[in-house]
RNA sequence: GGAUGGGUUCCCGAGUGGCCAAAGGGAGCAGACUGUAAAUCUGCCGUCGCAGACUUCGAUGGUUCGAAUCCAUCCCCAUCCA
């Protein structure tokens, strides 16, 4: 445990945005961040070396694709989730939570646990707080998550309820089952869109005393004003010396709106998603390259910036790519749409660092088209 | 020159008297995507429009209440024979 820390090292004086530094035994981590997804032990369509030249420090991976698909043993097997994917830095591995809730109509939730069947062959799987914490144990990564309970949206109070009190149950399981020292455990609020919920949901969590905490069961479809309605209503009653990780987001303004709102970790697919469809991030706002607008473009996908694809190719380019199938446009797409939040993310810590967040956010707005969003 | 098989909406390709503006692919165009069942999925795809109307199935002429589908002639294409 004395491996980890984490620690606010300056707060923004116009927002009250932290910027912090979370230490693994793999490196640091450098908050706020947004952490790239690779579910089965890879980004998808990027190597560690291209995440490392962009400047991710730290990715997070899939306790249940992983544990259908090799199988956590064999990745035990293979020296840990680190070694067996070549990325030395920090990895955070999902609990399987997420799963519970995307995977619904081939899983069924009862106390003890969660009947999976397998997207992949139909086999039928079980999967605990236990269950989860020894295959993430297996896995090996630095960050693990609690087993938890996602709801929908909308959903009632009753279901939001019930969802939460199983998550708080399953969170001090998982807590019980953890002991590895060199991983750290968080647990995870829900609550829903109910602010009584998401009190009680980010109040028991914090006496529980995780390393730090994820806010899940956000970003599943409700307008985005609920979502930071619902940060705003958790955010005072969450640990300040622990980190916040919103999970499943985002977009720049979600990312942008929820370091306002106290958040250090994000975790979210649809940069990698929608550059493997042909969209990309750009300062202007969205960019769907595969529109034949673009066709006698020669211009770079986004004149701001640095990448490797905005550096050397043009938007007619990665069209052609596109429109040709050529699974080097999703890669290129894939480089620009990370770093392009990754370098979000490093232009906010050093608004946070100058006390100007808030300015900054207005420049960032008043370039980036909210109806080319999503 | 002869024989055979063909010519269908951008391409391939089904259709062989009415249920056909014409199956299915592809291409094209557009949309969606937020702890990845996603290099996926959805919509449009002759013209104008609300209904509906109009123009299409190599060309021309014919048979029929009605033709992409039947007949005649012609023009092309493929393969084989000379």
């Amino acid at each position: 445990m004395t491996k980890f820390s984490f620690e606010v090292t300056k707060t923004c004086a116009q927002t009250g945005a932290r910027l912090g530094v979370l230490k693994t035994p793999h490196g640091d981590i450098h908050t706020p961040v947004y952490m790239p997804v690779g579910t089965a032990a890879t980004v998808k369509a990027m190597t560690p070396r291209e995440l490392t030249e962009i400047g991710a420090e730290i990715i997070l991976s899939n306790t249940y694709h992983l544990h259908l698909r090799p199988g956590e043993e064999l990745i035990r097997e293979a020296g840990g989730l680190h070694r067996f994917m070549a990325w030395d830095k920090p990895i955070l591995t999902d609990s399987g939570g997420f799963q519970v809730f995307s995977l619904e109509g081939i899983r069924k939730i009862k106390e003890e646990g969660v009947k999976f069947q397998s997207h992949l062959d139909g086999s039928r799987h079980f999967i605990s707080p236990e269950v989860s914490m020894d295959i993430q144990h297996a896995l090996g990564a630095d960050i693990m998550m609690a087993f938890d309970v996602c709801t929908a949206y909308p959903c009632d109070h009753a279901e939001a309820e019930a969802a939460m009190l199983r998550t708080h149950r399953w969170a001090e399981r998982c807590q019980a089952h953890h002991t590895d020292g060199d991983q750290v455990l968080f647990g995870i609020v829900q609550g829903a869109f109910f602010k009584d919920l998401r009190i009680e949901s980010a109040k028991a969590l914090r006496d529980m005393n995780f390393f730090g905490y994820g806010i899940g069961g956000l970003s599943v479809g409700e307008p985005k004003p609920i979502m930071y309605d619902m940060l705003e209503t958790i955010m005072p009653h969450m640990a300040a010396d622990k980190p916040r990780y919103l999970m499943g987001v985002g977009s720049p303004d979600c990312l942008i709106e929820g370091v306002l709102r106290g958040v250090d970790m994000f975790d979210c697919v649809l940069a990698t998603r929608i550059a493997r469809n042909g969209t990309c991030f750009t300062a202007d706002g969205r960019v769907v390259i595969k529109n034949a607008k673009y066709a006698h473009d020669f211009g770079p996908l986004d004149d701001t910036c640095d990448c490797y694809t905005c550096r050397n190719f043009s938007r007619a380019y990665i069209r052609h790519l596109f429109k040709a199938g050529e699974i080097t446009g999703a890669r290129l797409a894939s480089i620009h749409n990370l770093r392009f939040l990754l370098r979000l993310m490093e232009n906010v810590r050093q608004a946070i660092r100058e006390d100007r967040l808030m300015d900054f956010r207005n420049e960032f707005f008043s370039r980036y088209d909210m109806t080319k969003n999503f």
